[in-house]
DNA sequence: CAAAAAAATGAATTCAAATTCAAAAAATGA
DNA sequence: TCATTTTTTGAATTTGAATTCATTTTTTTG
């Protein structure tokens, strides 16, 4: 016996993690999934390529994990919006006012978000988080509707209609053409 | 002098042409711009690999061009009932109804026209279509607001808003969880 | 039919990235 | 300090698909 996982070492790691993610998300946030190659995240959060492969098992699961975390961020904040006060009407404005501010700010997110990412694997769990915005609004929406605010509607489909309108009225502004596509 | 190109060699040639693009289309519409490689198209329109880049200078422009050739026939049905009779609203109704109507029963445009292109150079030529589609609808608002039908707005964004909805709404029943993703 | 030109083929090449892994460096505890 | 184990490295490998091009086939016309 002669080696075991120092606290000093336990913190290493945990930082090294930490590094990959940061550089993922900020080379996301600056040219897109396209632009976050394993190489260039080595690069940036000063490792060597098969570090990467100790923390993550593929670029899926780190691009994965790199969406969930943003997305789980901004869904935090919209949900505080959406269960605080104000009429239904209020809260959904509220919602998408900050979420569109927030995009425009730091336009990470919002792109990755908006955009197919390559692979199938972050594909799937993409449509899951746009879903997950979609329930905030769904859950202020049957809100609305309960208290007789709202119009009687199909709250799914009206929330997935939210979430497209504001989505595309954003992509001028954060789109590709916006920005630097290679 | 010894060969010059007949008619029925020229029809020959437009013909494989054709071949290559329908081949293509009939691909992205099965499983998105992921399953159209050139070997996959070369192969369904019973054609060679070598043979397509004799039609077209590399896989993005043939992209671009059967993204271009399915969007202009949309545009084409959803411009004539812009342009029809009946209110700024009826319009409106009209023309949403046709797409996502169009749109479930062959996913194809619409799941290409939706998901992000792989390449840079479609991506721009879709933004570029998605815009188009927004002209369309901004054409029905602009006329709605004059009239005094429909009240003041800004055109150009509530048309991206009027896309990206029933986008969004679509996405659910034609999108890549409910398809098979390879 | 034969020679010349064009068209078509598809195996070989190229290319760009992801992933692996043998070797080097660092950490641990006796 | 040293032997042992873990961590880290980054060059080499793998992979997957686009693209090329030498060769073969087809067309055309004298």
């Amino acid at each position: 016996m002669a080696y075991r996982r120092s606290p000093l070492m336990e913190e290493r790691l945990a930082n090294n993690r930490d590094r990959i993610l940061v550089a993922t998300r900020k080379l996301v946030s600056e040219g897109g999934f396209r632009e976050a190659q394993i190489a260039a995240v080595a690069a940036v959060a000063g490792v060597s390529t098969g570090m990467i492969y100790r923390y993550f098992p593929s670029k899926a699961e780190l691009f994965v994990e790199v969406l969930g975390a943003a997305v789980g961020q901004e869904i935090d904040i919209l949900t505080a919006i959406a269960m605080g006060s104000g009429s239904a009407g209020e809260r959904l404005g509220s919602a998408v006012t900050c979420f569109v501010r927030r995009a425009l700010t730091g336009p990470n997110l919002a792109y990755a978000f908006i955009a197919e990412p390559v692979d199938p694997e972050v594909d799937t769990a993409r449509i899951r988080y746009r879903k997950n915005f979609g329930d905030v609004f769904k859950a202020i929406l049957i809100d609305g509707i309960e208290k007789g605010e709202l119009p009687d509607q199909d709250p799914e489909a009206s929330a997935a209609c939210i979430v497209g309108a504001f989505t595309e009225a954003l992509v001028g502004p954060i789109g590709p053409t916006t920005r630097n596509t290679r």
